[in-house]
DNA sequence: ACGTACACGTGAATC
DNA sequence: TGATTCACGTGTACG
Protein backbone atom coordinates (compact mmCIF):
# COMPACT_ATOMS: atom_id res chain seq x y z
CA UNK A 1 0.00 0.00 0.00
CA UNK A 2 2.59 1.77 1.17
CA UNK A 3 4.70 2.55 -2.52
CA UNK A 4 2.58 4.40 -4.92
CA UNK A 5 5.21 3.78 -7.78
CA UNK A 6 4.86 0.05 -7.35
CA UNK A 7 7.93 -1.42 -9.14
CA UNK A 8 8.71 1.69 -10.93
CA UNK A 9 7.73 0.11 -13.98
CA UNK A 10 5.94 3.10 -14.82
CA UNK A 11 7.76 3.79 -18.27
CA UNK A 12 5.34 1.85 -20.77
CA UNK A 13 2.70 -0.08 -20.95
CA UNK A 14 4.00 -3.53 -22.24
CA UNK A 15 3.70 -4.93 -19.00
CA UNK A 16 -0.03 -4.05 -18.90
CA UNK A 17 -0.66 -5.95 -21.86
CA UNK A 18 0.78 -8.88 -20.14
CA UNK A 19 -1.60 -8.18 -17.45
CA UNK A 20 -4.86 -7.90 -19.40
CA UNK A 21 -2.90 -10.84 -21.92
CA UNK A 22 -1.98 -9.66 -25.12
CA UNK A 23 -5.15 -11.25 -27.25
CA UNK A 24 -7.59 -10.11 -24.91
CA UNK A 25 -8.85 -7.92 -26.80
CA UNK A 26 -10.27 -6.04 -24.69
CA UNK A 27 -10.81 -2.98 -26.15
CA UNK A 28 -14.05 -3.38 -25.62
CA UNK A 29 -14.55 0.09 -23.66
CA UNK A 30 -14.74 1.17 -27.44
CA UNK A 31 -18.16 -0.16 -27.32
CA UNK A 32 -18.98 2.32 -25.03
CA UNK A 33 -19.89 4.58 -28.45
CA UNK A 34 -23.36 4.48 -27.74
CA UNK A 35 -25.55 5.94 -30.60
CA UNK A 36 -22.39 6.31 -32.49
CA UNK A 37 -22.27 9.19 -32.79
CA UNK A 38 -19.00 11.69 -33.68
CA UNK A 39 -16.21 9.24 -32.53
CA UNK A 40 -15.42 8.80 -36.49
CA UNK A 41 -16.73 5.62 -36.55
CA UNK A 42 -13.70 3.87 -37.81
CA UNK A 43 -13.92 0.91 -35.75
CA UNK A 44 -16.69 -0.58 -34.06
CA UNK A 45 -17.60 -3.46 -31.94
CA UNK A 46 -19.88 -6.11 -32.88
CA UNK A 47 -21.66 -6.42 -29.06
CA UNK A 48 -22.34 -10.34 -30.37
CA UNK A 49 -18.87 -11.55 -30.73
CA UNK A 50 -16.90 -9.10 -29.29
CA UNK A 51 -14.18 -8.40 -31.98
CA UNK A 52 -13.34 -5.29 -33.41
CA UNK A 53 -14.39 -4.92 -37.13
CA UNK A 54 -14.09 -2.24 -39.50
CA UNK A 55 -17.01 0.54 -39.64
CA UNK A 56 -19.16 -0.16 -42.70
CA UNK A 57 -19.67 3.74 -42.95
CA UNK A 58 -16.88 4.10 -45.95
CA UNK A 59 -15.98 1.85 -48.78
CA UNK A 60 -12.33 4.18 -48.54
CA UNK A 61 -8.43 3.36 -48.48
CA UNK A 62 -7.65 4.38 -44.85
CA UNK A 63 -8.22 0.50 -43.74
CA UNK A 64 -5.61 -0.79 -41.00
CA UNK A 65 -3.94 2.67 -41.37
CA UNK A 66 -6.48 3.64 -39.22
CA UNK A 67 -6.48 0.93 -36.78
CA UNK A 68 -2.90 1.47 -36.06
CA UNK A 69 -3.69 5.57 -35.40
CA UNK A 70 -6.23 4.41 -33.21
CA UNK A 71 -4.04 1.86 -31.07
CA UNK A 72 -1.61 4.37 -31.12
CA UNK A 73 -4.01 6.78 -29.94
CA UNK A 74 -5.04 4.49 -27.50
CA UNK A 75 -1.30 4.21 -26.06
CA UNK A 76 -0.68 7.70 -25.86
CA UNK A 77 -3.73 8.19 -24.19
CA UNK A 78 -2.65 5.69 -21.28
CA UNK A 79 0.65 7.14 -21.40
CA UNK A 80 -0.54 10.74 -20.97
CA UNK A 81 -2.56 9.37 -18.58
CA UNK A 82 -0.48 7.27 -16.10
CA UNK A 83 1.50 11.08 -16.02
CA UNK A 84 -1.22 12.73 -14.82
CA UNK A 85 -1.75 9.65 -12.18
CA UNK A 86 2.13 9.76 -11.33
CA UNK A 87 1.83 13.64 -11.59
CA UNK A 88 -0.92 14.08 -9.15
CA UNK A 89 0.16 10.90 -6.66
CA UNK A 90 4.10 12.48 -6.50
CA UNK A 91 2.43 16.12 -5.19
CA UNK A 92 -0.05 14.02 -2.48
CA UNK A 93 3.45 12.31 -1.98
CA UNK A 94 5.16 15.93 -0.68
CA UNK A 95 1.84 16.11 1.06
CA UNK A 96 2.60 13.48 3.39
CA UNK A 97 6.22 14.18 4.07
CA UNK A 98 4.77 18.16 5.32
CA UNK A 99 1.93 17.19 7.32
CA UNK A 100 2.72 14.84 10.41
CA UNK A 101 1.14 11.79 10.97
CA UNK A 102 -0.40 11.26 7.69
CA UNK A 103 2.22 8.51 6.26
CA UNK A 104 0.04 5.28 6.63
CA UNK A 105 -3.67 6.99 5.59
CA UNK A 106 -5.40 6.69 2.59
CA UNK A 107 -6.20 9.98 0.31
CA UNK A 108 -8.93 11.65 1.26
CA UNK A 109 -7.76 11.01 4.75
CA UNK A 110 -4.62 12.65 3.80
CA UNK A 111 -6.28 15.37 2.42
CA UNK A 112 -8.71 16.07 5.33
CA UNK A 113 -6.12 16.55 7.70
CA UNK A 114 -4.03 18.91 4.70
CA UNK A 115 -7.03 20.95 5.00
CA UNK A 116 -7.12 20.64 8.92
CA UNK A 117 -3.55 21.90 9.29
CA UNK A 118 -4.12 24.92 6.38
CA UNK A 119 -6.89 26.20 8.58
CA UNK A 120 -5.10 25.89 11.62
CA UNK A 121 -1.65 27.16 10.16
CA UNK A 122 -3.87 30.28 9.02
CA UNK A 123 -5.39 30.91 12.16
CA UNK A 124 -2.71 30.91 14.17
CA UNK A 125 -0.62 33.59 11.89
CA UNK A 126 -3.73 35.67 11.13
CA UNK A 127 -3.94 35.83 15.35
CA UNK A 128 -0.28 36.07 15.60
CA UNK A 129 0.60 37.07 19.10
CA UNK A 130 -3.61 38.25 19.73
CA UNK A 131 -2.68 41.92 20.36
CA UNK A 132 -5.08 43.60 22.37
CA UNK A 133 -7.99 44.99 20.10
CA UNK A 134 -9.51 47.99 20.05
CA UNK A 135 -11.18 49.09 16.94
CA UNK A 136 -10.45 52.55 15.17
CA UNK A 137 -11.79 53.93 12.06
CA UNK A 138 -8.31 54.64 10.43
CA UNK A 139 -5.41 53.22 9.61
CA UNK A 140 -2.63 54.64 11.14
CA UNK A 141 0.77 54.48 13.64
CA UNK A 142 -0.15 56.86 15.99
CA UNK A 143 2.86 57.72 19.41
CA UNK A 144 2.16 59.87 22.29
CA UNK A 145 3.95 61.24 24.69
CA UNK A 146 2.70 62.77 27.63
CA UNK A 147 3.56 63.79 31.48
CA UNK A 148 1.23 61.74 33.86
CA UNK A 149 -0.17 63.99 37.28
CA UNK A 150 2.83 62.39 39.69
CA UNK A 151 5.79 63.99 37.50
CA UNK A 152 6.22 60.00 35.79
CA UNK A 153 6.37 59.92 32.27
CA UNK A 154 4.68 57.78 29.62
CA UNK A 155 4.36 56.88 26.09
CA UNK A 156 1.31 55.31 24.15
CA UNK A 157 2.23 53.67 20.61
CA UNK A 158 -0.85 52.54 19.20
CA UNK A 159 -0.94 50.33 15.56
CA UNK A 160 -4.17 49.94 13.92
CA UNK A 161 -4.33 47.73 10.49
CA UNK A 162 -7.42 46.64 8.69
CA UNK A 163 -5.37 43.45 8.60
CA UNK A 164 -6.74 40.98 10.02
CA UNK A 165 -9.93 42.04 11.29
CA UNK A 166 -9.06 45.71 12.28
CA UNK A 167 -6.56 44.60 15.03
CA UNK A 168 -5.04 47.56 17.04
CA UNK A 169 -2.27 46.99 19.32
CA UNK A 170 -1.25 49.24 22.14
CA UNK A 171 1.86 49.52 23.79
CA UNK A 172 2.01 51.92 26.80
CA UNK A 173 5.37 52.53 28.40
CA UNK A 174 5.07 54.47 31.81
CA UNK A 175 8.37 55.00 33.75
CA UNK A 176 8.30 54.28 37.02
CA UNK A 177 10.61 57.37 38.32
CA UNK A 178 9.77 60.86 37.71
CA UNK A 179 11.76 62.96 34.91
CA UNK A 180 13.11 66.52 34.83
CA UNK A 181 10.97 68.56 32.52
CA UNK A 182 13.36 70.56 30.30
CA UNK A 183 14.01 67.60 28.02
CA UNK A 184 11.27 67.52 25.58
CA UNK A 185 13.10 67.47 22.25
CA UNK A 186 14.68 63.93 23.70
CA UNK A 187 11.12 62.97 24.13
CA UNK A 188 10.05 64.05 20.61
CA UNK A 189 13.07 62.07 19.28
CA UNK A 190 12.39 58.75 21.26
CA UNK A 191 8.83 59.15 19.90
CA UNK A 192 9.35 60.02 16.17
CA UNK A 193 11.83 56.94 16.17
CA UNK A 194 8.78 54.71 18.06
CA UNK A 195 6.46 56.27 15.03
CA UNK A 196 9.05 55.02 12.48
CA UNK A 197 9.64 51.23 13.85
CA UNK A 198 6.25 50.67 14.04
CA UNK A 199 5.68 51.68 10.48
CA UNK A 200 7.94 49.78 9.10
CA UNK A 201 6.81 46.72 11.14
CA UNK A 202 3.58 47.47 9.85
CA UNK A 203 4.83 47.60 6.41
CA UNK A 204 6.07 44.44 6.59
CA UNK A 205 3.34 42.26 7.86
CA UNK A 206 1.02 44.11 5.75
CA UNK A 207 3.23 42.91 2.89
CA UNK A 208 3.36 39.02 4.27
CA UNK A 209 -0.71 39.69 4.40
CA UNK A 210 -0.82 40.25 0.77
CA UNK A 211 -0.04 36.80 -0.07
CA UNK A 212 -2.08 35.60 2.75
CA UNK A 213 -5.63 34.24 1.49
CA UNK A 214 -8.96 36.14 1.46
CA UNK A 215 -10.99 35.26 4.85
CA UNK A 216 -13.88 37.03 4.81
CA UNK A 217 -12.52 40.50 3.92
CA UNK A 218 -12.98 42.31 0.77
CA UNK A 219 -10.82 43.67 -1.61
CA UNK A 220 -10.69 46.98 -0.72
CA UNK A 221 -8.16 48.39 2.08
CA UNK A 222 -5.63 45.75 2.36
CA UNK A 223 -2.71 48.47 2.34
CA UNK A 224 -2.18 50.84 4.91
CA UNK A 225 -1.06 53.99 4.69
CA UNK A 226 2.03 54.74 6.18
CA UNK A 227 3.71 58.06 7.68
CA UNK A 228 0.44 60.15 7.02
CA UNK A 229 -0.98 59.53 10.50
CA UNK A 230 0.25 62.31 13.26
CA UNK A 231 2.42 61.57 15.51
CA UNK A 232 1.49 64.10 18.67
CA UNK A 233 3.20 65.07 21.42
CA UNK A 234 1.32 66.84 23.74
CA UNK B 1 -15.01 21.71 -16.41
CA UNK B 2 -15.66 23.95 -13.57
CA UNK B 3 -18.66 21.93 -12.08
CA UNK B 4 -16.80 18.81 -10.24
CA UNK B 5 -20.49 17.42 -9.79
CA UNK B 6 -21.29 17.31 -12.76
CA UNK B 7 -25.22 17.80 -12.71
CA UNK B 8 -25.28 16.32 -8.93
CA UNK B 9 -26.64 12.95 -10.47
CA UNK B 10 -24.74 10.67 -8.55
CA UNK B 11 -27.21 9.72 -6.10
CA UNK B 12 -27.12 5.80 -8.08
CA UNK B 13 -25.79 4.51 -10.92
CA UNK B 14 -28.45 4.29 -13.07
CA UNK B 15 -27.46 6.73 -15.25
CA UNK B 16 -24.46 5.55 -16.53
CA UNK B 17 -26.37 2.18 -17.13
CA UNK B 18 -27.96 4.35 -19.46
CA UNK B 19 -24.58 6.16 -20.82
CA UNK B 20 -23.29 3.01 -21.89
CA UNK B 21 -26.22 1.76 -23.10
CA UNK B 22 -28.10 -0.90 -21.34
CA UNK B 23 -27.65 -4.06 -23.25
CA UNK B 24 -24.23 -2.96 -24.53
CA UNK B 25 -22.85 -5.83 -21.77
CA UNK B 26 -19.09 -4.39 -20.91
CA UNK B 27 -18.79 -6.81 -18.39
CA UNK B 28 -15.74 -7.27 -20.65
CA UNK B 29 -13.00 -6.10 -17.92
CA UNK B 30 -14.11 -9.29 -15.89
CA UNK B 31 -11.92 -11.29 -19.16
CA UNK B 32 -9.43 -9.84 -17.29
CA UNK B 33 -9.76 -12.66 -15.32
CA UNK B 34 -6.15 -13.56 -16.02
CA UNK B 35 -4.93 -17.38 -15.15
CA UNK B 36 -8.39 -17.71 -14.03
CA UNK B 37 -7.44 -17.66 -9.95
CA UNK B 38 -8.72 -16.69 -7.11
CA UNK B 39 -11.82 -15.03 -7.96
CA UNK B 40 -14.50 -17.72 -6.83
CA UNK B 41 -14.17 -19.38 -10.44
CA UNK B 42 -17.76 -18.61 -11.38
CA UNK B 43 -17.88 -17.07 -14.72
CA UNK B 44 -15.05 -17.04 -17.47
CA UNK B 45 -14.74 -15.59 -20.68
CA UNK B 46 -14.26 -17.48 -23.63
CA UNK B 47 -11.61 -15.47 -24.94
CA UNK B 48 -12.73 -16.68 -28.94
CA UNK B 49 -16.33 -15.32 -28.62
CA UNK B 50 -16.05 -12.93 -25.94
CA UNK B 51 -19.18 -14.33 -24.22
CA UNK B 52 -19.68 -15.11 -20.73
CA UNK B 53 -20.44 -18.59 -19.91
CA UNK B 54 -20.81 -20.72 -16.64
CA UNK B 55 -17.53 -22.17 -15.14
CA UNK B 56 -17.07 -25.57 -15.33
CA UNK B 57 -16.12 -25.77 -11.92
CA UNK B 58 -18.63 -27.06 -10.02
CA UNK B 59 -21.55 -28.32 -10.74
CA UNK B 60 -23.33 -27.55 -8.21
CA UNK B 61 -26.76 -25.59 -7.98
CA UNK B 62 -25.96 -22.51 -7.36
CA UNK B 63 -25.77 -20.94 -11.28
CA UNK B 64 -27.75 -17.93 -11.60
CA UNK B 65 -27.22 -16.74 -7.99
CA UNK B 66 -23.79 -16.36 -8.62
CA UNK B 67 -24.15 -14.18 -11.30
CA UNK B 68 -26.30 -12.11 -9.75
CA UNK B 69 -24.17 -12.03 -7.15
CA UNK B 70 -21.15 -11.10 -9.57
CA UNK B 71 -23.78 -8.07 -11.33
CA UNK B 72 -24.61 -6.96 -7.50
CA UNK B 73 -20.85 -7.40 -6.07
CA UNK B 74 -19.88 -5.53 -9.16
CA UNK B 75 -22.49 -2.71 -8.22
CA UNK B 76 -21.78 -2.47 -5.10
CA UNK B 77 -17.87 -1.80 -6.41
CA UNK B 78 -18.28 0.55 -8.64
CA UNK B 79 -20.72 2.64 -6.21
CA UNK B 80 -18.32 2.59 -3.20
CA UNK B 81 -15.75 3.58 -5.63
CA UNK B 82 -17.84 6.31 -6.75
CA UNK B 83 -18.12 7.44 -2.90
CA UNK B 84 -14.46 7.26 -2.76
CA UNK B 85 -13.73 9.59 -5.75
CA UNK B 86 -16.59 11.93 -4.10
CA UNK B 87 -14.95 12.23 -1.02
CA UNK B 88 -11.33 12.77 -2.54
CA UNK B 89 -12.81 15.66 -4.71
CA UNK B 90 -14.83 17.22 -1.55
CA UNK B 91 -11.75 17.49 -0.09
CA UNK B 92 -10.20 19.02 -3.22
CA UNK B 93 -12.58 21.25 -3.61
CA UNK B 94 -12.27 22.69 0.31
CA UNK B 95 -9.00 23.02 -0.97
CA UNK B 96 -9.39 25.01 -3.74
CA UNK B 97 -11.89 27.59 -1.32
CA UNK B 98 -9.08 27.15 0.63
CA UNK B 99 -6.18 28.39 -1.15
CA UNK B 100 -6.71 31.76 -2.94
CA UNK B 101 -6.09 31.79 -6.75
CA UNK B 102 -7.15 28.41 -7.62
CA UNK B 103 -10.48 27.79 -8.83
CA UNK B 104 -9.40 27.48 -12.28
CA UNK B 105 -6.67 24.77 -11.64
CA UNK B 106 -6.19 21.28 -12.58
CA UNK B 107 -5.77 18.91 -9.72
CA UNK B 108 -1.80 18.80 -9.89
CA UNK B 109 -1.71 22.76 -10.22
CA UNK B 110 -4.41 22.71 -7.29
CA UNK B 111 -1.97 20.23 -5.25
CA UNK B 112 1.23 22.20 -6.12
CA UNK B 113 -0.32 25.23 -4.87
CA UNK B 114 -1.71 23.59 -1.52
CA UNK B 115 2.22 22.38 -0.87
CA UNK B 116 3.34 25.46 -1.58
CA UNK B 117 1.23 27.39 0.65
CA UNK B 118 1.48 24.98 3.45
CA UNK B 119 5.29 25.55 2.96
CA UNK B 120 5.21 29.23 3.17
CA UNK B 121 2.50 29.36 6.17
CA UNK B 122 5.06 26.78 8.00
CA UNK B 123 7.47 29.31 7.55
CA UNK B 124 5.44 32.54 8.49
CA UNK B 125 4.39 30.56 11.94
CA UNK B 126 7.76 29.92 12.68
CA UNK B 127 9.14 32.93 11.80
CA UNK B 128 6.24 34.69 13.38
CA UNK B 129 5.79 38.23 11.83
CA UNK B 130 9.17 37.71 10.37
CA UNK B 131 10.68 38.50 13.99
CA UNK B 132 14.08 38.14 13.93
CA UNK B 133 14.08 34.40 15.40
CA UNK B 134 16.66 33.94 17.93
CA UNK B 135 15.82 30.83 19.78
CA UNK B 136 16.26 30.87 23.44
CA UNK B 137 16.44 28.36 26.53
CA UNK B 138 13.84 30.36 28.83
CA UNK B 139 11.36 32.95 28.51
CA UNK B 140 12.53 35.90 29.43
CA UNK B 141 11.79 39.72 28.46
CA UNK B 142 14.65 41.07 27.79
CA UNK B 143 15.42 45.01 27.04
CA UNK B 144 19.01 46.40 26.12
CA UNK B 145 19.70 50.08 24.96
CA UNK B 146 22.93 51.06 23.44
CA UNK B 147 24.90 53.34 21.49
CA UNK B 148 25.47 52.65 17.68
CA UNK B 149 28.68 53.52 16.06
CA UNK B 150 27.19 56.42 14.58
CA UNK B 151 26.19 58.09 17.96
CA UNK B 152 22.68 57.14 17.44
CA UNK B 153 20.75 55.82 20.28
CA UNK B 154 18.80 52.02 20.02
CA UNK B 155 16.71 50.11 21.88
CA UNK B 156 16.26 46.43 21.57
CA UNK B 157 13.07 44.24 23.62
CA UNK B 158 12.73 40.97 23.39
CA UNK B 159 10.22 38.93 24.44
CA UNK B 160 10.22 35.31 24.23
CA UNK B 161 7.25 32.64 25.29
CA UNK B 162 6.75 29.08 24.81
CA UNK B 163 3.63 29.42 23.55
CA UNK B 164 3.17 29.36 20.33
CA UNK B 165 6.19 27.50 19.55
CA UNK B 166 8.54 29.05 21.44
CA UNK B 167 8.57 32.11 19.47
CA UNK B 168 10.71 35.09 19.76
CA UNK B 169 9.39 38.72 19.22
CA UNK B 170 12.27 41.01 18.67
CA UNK B 171 11.54 45.22 18.67
CA UNK B 172 14.04 47.74 17.31
CA UNK B 173 13.88 51.04 18.19
CA UNK B 174 16.57 52.82 16.33
CA UNK B 175 16.56 57.29 16.76
CA UNK B 176 17.37 58.87 13.57
CA UNK B 177 19.08 61.59 15.50
CA UNK B 178 22.18 61.29 17.95
CA UNK B 179 21.84 61.83 21.90
CA UNK B 180 24.53 63.36 23.99
CA UNK B 181 25.83 60.80 26.24
CA UNK B 182 25.39 62.36 29.23
CA UNK B 183 21.46 61.00 30.05
CA UNK B 184 22.39 57.02 30.58
CA UNK B 185 19.93 57.38 33.79
CA UNK B 186 17.27 58.66 31.50
CA UNK B 187 17.91 55.57 29.25
CA UNK B 188 17.84 53.12 32.19
CA UNK B 189 14.33 54.55 32.93
CA UNK B 190 13.64 54.08 29.67
CA UNK B 191 14.95 50.74 29.59
CA UNK B 192 12.75 50.01 32.61
CA UNK B 193 9.88 50.93 31.65
CA UNK B 194 9.84 49.29 28.29
CA UNK B 195 10.68 46.12 30.13
CA UNK B 196 7.75 46.32 32.82
CA UNK B 197 5.02 46.96 29.74
CA UNK B 198 6.41 44.50 27.96
CA UNK B 199 6.10 41.32 30.91
CA UNK B 200 2.46 43.01 31.78
CA UNK B 201 1.77 42.47 27.96
CA UNK B 202 3.15 39.39 28.22
CA UNK B 203 0.86 38.37 31.47
CA UNK B 204 -2.30 39.05 29.79
CA UNK B 205 -1.03 36.89 26.36
CA UNK B 206 -0.09 33.73 28.46
CA UNK B 207 -3.48 34.63 30.34
CA UNK B 208 -5.44 34.59 27.27
CA UNK B 209 -3.52 31.81 25.88
CA UNK B 210 -4.63 29.41 28.90
CA UNK B 211 -8.00 29.23 27.29
CA UNK B 212 -6.43 28.53 23.69
CA UNK B 213 -6.66 25.15 22.82
CA UNK B 214 -3.44 23.10 22.48
CA UNK B 215 -1.42 22.33 19.19
CA UNK B 216 1.48 19.78 19.64
CA UNK B 217 2.55 21.19 22.96
CA UNK B 218 2.66 19.43 26.14
CA UNK B 219 0.91 20.95 29.01
CA UNK B 220 4.56 21.84 30.38
CA UNK B 221 6.15 25.66 30.54
CA UNK B 222 3.23 27.25 30.25
CA UNK B 223 3.45 30.19 32.90
CA UNK B 224 5.96 32.71 31.87
CA UNK B 225 8.52 33.72 34.71
CA UNK B 226 8.67 37.57 34.95
CA UNK B 227 11.07 39.93 36.29
CA UNK B 228 13.70 37.74 36.53
CA UNK B 229 15.10 38.46 33.41
CA UNK B 230 17.59 40.96 33.35
CA UNK B 231 17.15 44.26 31.78
CA UNK B 232 20.59 45.03 31.27
CA UNK B 233 21.99 48.55 29.64
CA UNK B 234 25.59 48.82 28.18
C1' DA C 1 -6.79 17.35 -35.12
C1' DC C 2 -4.59 16.56 -31.08
C1' DG C 3 -3.36 16.82 -26.41
C1' DT C 4 -5.18 17.34 -21.75
C1' DA C 5 -8.19 16.68 -17.79
C1' DC C 6 -11.83 14.27 -15.55
C1' DA C 7 -15.15 10.49 -14.25
C1' DC C 8 -15.95 5.97 -14.79
C1' DG C 9 -15.84 0.82 -14.01
C1' DT C 10 -12.79 -2.65 -13.36
C1' DG C 11 -8.93 -6.28 -11.24
C1' DA C 12 -5.81 -6.83 -7.58
C1' DA C 13 -4.49 -6.39 -2.90
C1' DT C 14 -5.05 -5.60 1.83
C1' DC C 15 -7.42 -6.24 6.11
C1' DT D 1 -14.94 -12.71 3.62
C1' DG D 2 -16.84 -8.67 2.54
C1' DA D 3 -15.37 -3.96 2.52
C1' DT D 4 -12.04 -0.60 1.07
C1' DT D 5 -8.19 1.38 -1.45
C1' DC D 6 -5.42 1.83 -5.39
C1' DA D 7 -3.71 1.85 -10.34
C1' DC D 8 -5.25 1.04 -14.64
C1' DG D 9 -7.30 1.79 -19.32
C1' DT D 10 -11.03 3.86 -21.34
C1' DG D 11 -14.85 7.32 -23.00
C1' DT D 12 -15.94 12.07 -23.20
C1' DA D 13 -15.52 17.01 -23.25
C1' DC D 14 -12.72 21.05 -24.05
C1' DG D 15 -9.29 24.23 -26.11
Amino acid sequence: MGSYFWDSNTSNTSNYSGIFGPNSGNLGGFSGNLRGGSVSQSLVLDSERGEIVKAPARVGKKHEVSEENIKAALKNHSEAERRRRERINAHLSTLRGLVPCTEKMDKAALLAEVISQVKQLKKTTTETSEGLLIPMDTDEVRVESHKDGDGTFSFRASLCCDYPARTSYVFVFTSREEMNSDNSEECQILVNSVHRSLSTILDKVSAAAEYSPRTTLPNKRRRISFFDSSSSSS
